[in-house]
RNA sequence: GGGCGGUUAGCUCAGCUGGUUAGAGCGCCUGCCUUACAAGCAGGAAGUCGGGGGUUCGAGUCCCUCACUGCCCA
């Protein structure tokens, strides 16, 4: 029965079973070596790891998942087929903001908040919202066929994966590498967190830039007349002034140096300040110093030790330091007090102003620089490191480019602001004493104060930023720091290596732990770290890559090499190799946006094509560096590509079939292997053996190198180009199943008809497991010799292809090439004379002399291949002779075919073309003569471009001549 | 303001360390329902490689410059 396909591919009558499949029997299972490790690594085969950089657990599958997904499959299936240990590993982030957001929407909904909730009733409801929503996207993944191991799905809240970002907390805390501190910082009022600098997107905004006019004071205190006129985009802050700089150097202020002034609204006195920092050119050259609410106005208050107010809840409201702005929204005071300053005078002018404005990456509320405590990692050690393994080689960017961009972020990297004021993530391991007042970090949850022995202690409240759980996976996915055998989870710095055996932690039990394939052992570390490859798009190049590598590096140092040494950084990084890829864009180029309503759902494509379809326009557009324009209409073509597939595999089957009606069978034993070529079979089958090792050592290579472009399209022209434009065309001849046919041909051409094709499958396969997988098995007719197609061998190119080996030069494949030019040449000039399809014609050949080895070749080929001239270009008959005298005649530069034939020739479209012929080859000649006549050309451009040029220019001349004997020939009246 | 890309056929893109007269898919034009496939077959048209300058025997490819365009960071 699976030889009985319909006649046009129809995806969704296929993927859903095989995307079950491949799921239910766990093919892409890669299970923990087992703790004896010499076995484990005793079969020889490499890994291949690659972390899937977890989405948002939130999340919905869009484009760019697709992209990278799809190419993160294609290389694990490729890398798998060709016999490496592959594992990759799927599983989502728990999205602090994101996920406490839709939680909270929820809650709205049924009229409640978080606070009402209280926090561990509030947590317990993120867990039945994850358990009943979260992780969709990883559902539309396995619908894609992803080959990922799904018994290894992480989650960064699971139980051991919070055990090793606690690990890695307190670490950081011992070695002084966090700290707390009341610093500026990223807020979210709506959110009401910290965010790091990476979450804020910045937008081109219309604003203003108000010029508020500062009394100056005299020596009394008193106003003295003179105002200073500062320039500010965001007047309400005014209300935390504490001073106004001017340049030293600005002699239209030298007067006022060491003056006071009065702060209107607030009438608070403050000092004129004189820094370098100040741009004279900009605004008035006079800046307002706010430094809780400004980065810049933080480090120049820094610098003058001035105080720092705070005029701003956590919501964005004017406070108690504000006052008689408190409580107004920042939007309602900066009107107020645009308007107060108006009506006192001081105000003295509005300017528009265009200017980036910082959003919150999540919910676009205007991100307020402010005051506020917080915990940082002191990052340039780790960064250092993080930049010394990619400057050594241990990492390989590609596109290379981008390793530029790490260099350049992480040489200005600032201190990462880990702590959120969330509910949702994992609640930093430090209790504040009430006593003291100082802080304990621990391992495990403190009954008593480390310093001072109260036990009036509370934990922090805030959690960590999720980057912090994510940026740890590529250690902690293995296990890590529970690892037996490596028990120094002490300082990676060696000199202060202290020798602390880690305590069992527990982070609460908060979610449902994956034990069991988590059971760790230092085996599944040893085999997978580091793993291979990180597939990502170039916009988290710093959250993951930079993160991950940073935490990676610093935290796998200290877990020893399998034989006991240590591990150097060569073997500490994440991933040996980097591919980042671009933006997937409309087909016009623009991007994707919800607002634009441009948005392109990968599975309503998938739905509509297959999504083999879209996979394959995906990797034949992916060329790195280059942002992909989606285009359905290229995914059409490739839904044709795979129906022109599907319906190659219809004729093989019928034939098949056919064949074995009389008792021809293809033996399977000889499948699934590279197909090679008898020194008597056909020209066709010698070729078309010879085009697939040819196409596999390509496809090899461009995947090697990331080019999937190339390797999609090699494939592609393979299969139609020439598997069924040629040689199942050809086959047609030799698919004799009558009375009289030789049995043993038909079986061998058959054989190799099969086995092509089925190598043909695999070599496919990684980009369209769906189709492939489906034919394979039907090409084993239900009883295939392994589980699935993506368990076969990929195909390899043999160095020593024995099709190349022949005497008869009619036998070589190379040969083909001739015979397509002479099939090609007969069925142009058909078409230029009009000769309807079906009808046989009586065709001429002429070479030229003899002797020309080169144009000997084209008649061989003809004359060896007559059966293959008469199917392909309808040939009754071919007779050599010459010079050609026939009525209809085409002149190639090695040969001329024509035919008599009745047909009115369209003399002025005929002479048109043979002047425009004529001019180009002229021209050509003319070039030529120039290149050819210049001795430095000849004497220091290589003999194989001379030689080149000379016969080129040869052939041209030759076509020359003829294009201008044809002109001559042609009726002089015009008819 | 700093940095990094891009500009090749109507559209989307290839073109490796400079080497013969620049390629692909889609689209377009013409003729065909040839029993694997009309989601197909056969044939065909189409580009002064963004402008200018330079290096070289030779430049789409290297250098300079201008224009346009995109992205990242501040």
């Amino acid at each position: 029965m699976p030889h009985d396909l319909p006649k046009a591919y129809d995806p969704t009558a296929i993927e859903d079973h095989w995307a079950s499949y491949w799921v239910s029997k766990k093919l892409f299972a890669q299970p923990a070596p087992s703790p004896d490790a010499d076995e484990a690594v005793s079969d020889g085969a490499l890994p291949f790891t690659i972390l899937l950089p977890p989405p948002n657990v939130t999340g919905r599958l869009h484009m760019g998942h697709m992209l990278n997904q799809t190419e993160m499959d294609i290389l694990t299936r490729w890398r798998r087929m060709s016999g490496r240990r592959a594992l990759w590993l799927p599983g989502t982030d728990h999205a602090g903001i994101a996920t406490q957001m839709m939680v909270e929407r929820q809650l709205a909904e049924e009229g409640k908040t978080r606070q009402q909730l209280g926090r561990e009733a509030f947590v317990e409801r993120v867990w039945e919202w994850r358990r009943h929503y979260g992780g969709a996207i990883l559902e539309q993944m396995k619908r894609l066929g992803a080959s990922v191991d799904w018994d290894r799905e992480y989650f960064t809240m699971d139980e051991r994966l919070s055990v090793a970002v606690r690990e890695a907390f307190v670490r950081l805390h011992e070695q002084g590498l966090i700290y707390r501190g009341a610093y500026i910082v990223n807020w979210c009022p709506r959110c009401q967190t910290a965010i790091s600098d990476l979450e804020v997107v910045y937008d081109e905004h219309k604003g203003h830039l108000w010029e508020i006019r500062y009394p100056v004071l005299d020596e009394a205190g008193k106003d003295s007349g003179e105002f200073l006129t500062v320039a500010t985009t965001r007047p309400e802050t005014m209300l935390g002034d504490v001073a106004v700089a001017i340049h030293p150097e600005d002699s239209r202020y030298a007067h006022l140096h060491g003056k006071m002034l009065r702060l209107p609204l607030m009438n608070r006195q403050i000092p004129i300040i004189l820094d370098e920092w100040v741009s004279r050119e900009f605004g008035t050259g006079a800046v307002k110093v706010t430094p809780a609410h400004d980065p810049n106005d933080f480090a120049l208050g820094e610098r003058h030790h001035l105080s720092q107010i705070n005029v701003m809840d956590d919501t964005g409201h004017i406070n108690a330091s504000g006052g008689s702005y408190a409580g107004m929204d920042r939007y309602v005071a900066r009107k107020e007090i645009v308007a107060d300053l108006e009506a006192q005078g001081l105000l003295a002018g509005i300017k528009d102003h265009v200017h980036n404005v910082g959003h919150c990456d999540r919910c676009k509320t205007v991100v307020e620089p402010r005051l506020s405590t917080q915990w940082f990692v002191k990052i340039q050690p780790l960064a250092d490191r993080a930049i010394e393994a990619v400057e050594q080689g241990h990492i390989r960017f590609t596109p290379e480019m981008y390793a530029k961009t790490y260099f350049e972020w992480m040489r200005n990297i600032h201190d990462w602001c880990i702590s959120r004021q969330l509910w949702w993530g994992h609640r930093i391991p430090a209790w504040h004493c009430a006593a003291c007042h100082k802080i304990t970090v621990a391992r495990q949850d403190p009954t008593a104060c480390a310093h001072c022995g109260s036990g009036e202690i509370t934990q922090e409240t805030d959690v960590l930023d999720t980057w912090f759980s994510s940026g740890l996976l590529p250690v902690s996915v293995f296990g890590w720091p529970n690892l037996p055998g490596s028990s120094t989870p002490g300082v990676p710095d060696p000199d202060s290596r202290t020798r602390e055996a880690s305590p069992e932690t527990n982070m609460g039990a908060l979610g449902p732990s994956h034990l069991g394939i988590w059971e760790s052992n230092r085996a599944d570390f040893d085999a997978f770290y580091p793993t291979s490859l990180l597939v990502t798009g170039f916009d988290i190049l710093f959250f993951w890559v930079a993160r991950m590598i940073m935490l990676g590096c610093w935290f796998s140092a200290d877990v020893p090499m399998p034989d006991g040494s240590p591990r150097p950084l060569a073997e500490s990084v994440p991933f040996r190799e980097v591919y980042i890829h671009a933006l997937v864009r409309d087909a016009n180029r623009e991007k994707m946006s919800k607002t634009k309503g441009n948005v392109i759902d990968p599975i309503e494509i998938v739905k509509q094509y297959g999504t083999d379809a879209v996979r394959f326009t995906l990797a034949s557009m992916a060329s790195p560096g280059t942002d992909i324009a989606f285009n359905v209409a290229r995914t059409e073509g490739y839904r044709a590509f795979a129906n022109k597939i599907w319906n190659a595999a219809r004729f093989i089957f019928m034939n098949v079939d056919k064949a074995a009606e009389i008792g021809i069978t293809v033996d399977h034993a000889v499948l699934g292997a590279m197909p090679s070529a008898a020194p008597d079979d056909p020209l066709e089958a010698r070729w078309i053996v010879a085009e697939l090792h040819a196409t596999a050592a390509k496809v090899n290579e461009s995947l090697a190198n990331y080019r999937y472009d190339d390797a999609a399209n090699t494939i592609y022209q393979f299969f139609w180009g020439s598997f069924c434009d040629w040689y199942i065309e050809i086959v047609k001849l030799r698919l004799d199943f009558s009375e009289s046919a030789d049995k043993a041909k038909t079986g061998a051409a058959l054989t190799t008809l099969v086995s092509v094709f089925e190598a043909a499958l695999r070599l496919l396969s990684p980009f369209m497991p769906f189709l492939t997988e489906e034919l394979w098995h039907a090409v084993y007719d239900g009883n295939p010799p392994t589980k699935s197609i993506a368990l076969t061998l990929y195909p390899q190119a043999e160095l020593s292809n024995p099709s190349d080996n022949v005497d008869a030069a009619s036998k070589n494949p190379w040969m083909m090439k001739y015979l397509q030019k002479v099939i090609t040449s007969i069925r142009a000039l058909r078409k230029e004379v009009g000769v309807p399809d079906k009808e046989l014609v009586r065709v001429f050949i002429y070479t030229g002399m003899q002797g020309n080895v080169e144009n000997d070749r084209f008649y061989m080929a003809a004359l060896h291949n007559e059966d293959i001239l008469r199917s392909l270009a309808r040939v009754s008959e071919l007779v050599e002779g010459g010079p050609l005298t026939q009525r209809h005649i085409r002149s190639e530069p090695n040969f001329d075919v024509g035919f008599n034939y009745e047909a009115t020739i369209d003399v002025p479209a005929e002479r048109e073309r043979l002047t425009r012929d004529i001019a180009k080859y002229e021209k050509g000649l003319v070039a030529a003569a120039r290149q050819l006549g210049n001795e430095s050309f000849l004497s220091k451009a290589p003999v194989h471009v001379v030689e080149g040029l000379k016969k080129q220019a040869a052939e041209t001349s030759t076509l020359l001549e003829k294009a201008r004997a044809a002109l001559e020939a042609l009726p002089k009246d015009g008819r």
